[in-house]
DNA sequence: CCTCTCATGTAAGACGTTACATGATTCA
DNA sequence: TGAATCATGTAACGTCTTACATGAGAGG
C-alpha cells in the first residue's frame, strides 16, 4: 500500500496529472521505490473511488494531446496520509539484484565470463553514479528530505562500486593462486 | 526465475531438503533476496516436473519429524543451471524500505515523531549491522563468493547508518533553524 | 508442560511487470 | 518523415507474502 501513499504525499505539493506522478516519483525515490503505469492509474482509480484524491478533466480544444486529468488530494487524502507518515513502517530494507544472485554462484561457472560479467556491472554502476551526481548537481534548492534521499542513493553507489572492485580483485588474485597450484602439481 | 536458479546453485554443494534449502538462503544471501516456503514448495515440485532435480523419500521408521524429501541435482539440471550462469543478468538493482518511502514525505508529518523513527531506524540497523559482524567471525572457510557477498551486506550496511545519522543531524538542525526564523518574525 | 526447531505443504490475495492499444505535438 | 515526448489506460501474467493446517522430538 506504500505506492498509494507516495501518490497521496505527492500531490500535497500540487495537483498532477498520472503520467507527471510516474515521471517524479521516477526523479525524487528511483532507487528507493519503482512504478509503472500498471500500478499508477488502477491506484488513481481506487484513491478516486475512496474520495482521498479528487480529479478535474481538462478540456483542451485544439491542445496538445488527449485530454488530461488533474489530480488533487482531498481533505480526507490528507487526513489518511498523515496517519499513515505517523504510524511506524512495516518491515525493513530489501535490496534486490539478479546480478548478485548469480555472484554467490559464480565459483560454479566459467571463471573468465564471471569476470566480464562483474567488469559490465563495475560499467553500469559507474554510469549510474556519474548520472545521480550530475542531476544532482543540476537540481537546486531541494527539499531537505528529498536532497538527503539523493545523496543516500549517491552514497549507497559508491560503496557498492568500492566492494565490488574490490571482490573483482580478489576474486582474479583467487584465480591465479588456484592456476598455481595447478602449475606445482 | 532467480529462485529456481538458487535451488539448482545450492543442491551443487549437496542435496538438501526444502527447509534446509530455505535456511540457507537466508544464512548466504538474506540480503541480496528473500525467500519463503510459499515460493521453495511449489518451485521444488515444478523442477522436479521437468526433471532438473530428483527426489529421495526417507523413510525414517520411529524417527523424529515428518517424511522427509532429498532432494538432489540431475545433470539436466547441471545443465540448465550453468546456462544461466552464463547469461548476462536481466536487471539492475532495487532498493525497497518502507521506511524510506515515508522519510521522503516526513516534511509534511510531525517533526518530533519523524525524528523519533529516525532513532528507531538507527538503532534497528546498528543491531543488525552487530549480529551480521558477528555471524560473520563465526563463520569459517567460507567459500570467496559467499564471503563477499556478506562482506557487501556489512559495507552497504555501515554506509547506510552513516547517511542516517548524518541525516538525522541535518534534520535537527533546520528544525532548529526554522523555529529560530520563527522567533525573529 | 511449554516453547523452539525441524519439517511439509496449500490457498488466497497482494503486489509488480510487460505488452499492448491509442493518439497528438514537437523537433530534427 | 520519423523519432521523441507527452498522455491514458487495460489485460495477462509472474512473483511474493501471509495465513493456515499438521505434527514430532528436544530441551528447559
Amino acid at each position: 500500500m506504500a505506492i498509494r501513499h507516495a501518490i497521496l504525499g505527492l500531490l500535497h505539493y500540487r495537483p498532477m496529472h498520472g503520467y507527471k506522478i510516474k515521471a517524479q516519483i521516477e526523479q525524487n525515490f528511483g532507487h528507493v521505490w519503482s512504478i509503472n503505469y500498471g500500478q499508477i492509474y488502477p491506484n488513481l482509480k481506487s484513491l478516486l473511488d475512496e474520495g482521498l484524491i479528487s480529479m478535474t478533466e481538462e478540456n483542451r480544444v485544439g491542445m496538445r494531446g488527449p485530454s488530461r486529468k488533474l489530480y488533487s488530494i482531498t481533505d480526507k487524502g490528507r487526513k489518511a496520509f498523515s496517519r499513515w507518515i505517523m504510524e511506524p513502517p512495516d518491515k525493513n530494507m530489501t535490496l534486490r539484484d539478479p546480478f548478485l544472485m548469480k555472484f554467490v554462484f559464480f565459483g560454479f561457472g566459467d571463471r573468465r565470463r564471471a569476470v566480464e560479467m562483474i567488469d559490465d556491472q563495475i560499467r553500469l554502476y559507474t554510469e549510474q553514479l556519474t548520472s545521480r551526481k550530475e542531476k544532482f548537481k543540476k537540481l537546486k534548492n531541494l527539499e531537505i528530505h528529498v536532497r538527503l534521499i539523493s545523496e543516500m542513493g549517491i552514497e549507497l553507489n559508491e560503496a557498492f562500486l568500492a566492494w565490488l572492485k574490490r571482490a573483482r580483485e580478489e576474486i582474479v588474485r583467487d584465480a591465479v593462486n588456484a592456476s598455481n597450484e595447478v602449475d606445482h602439481e
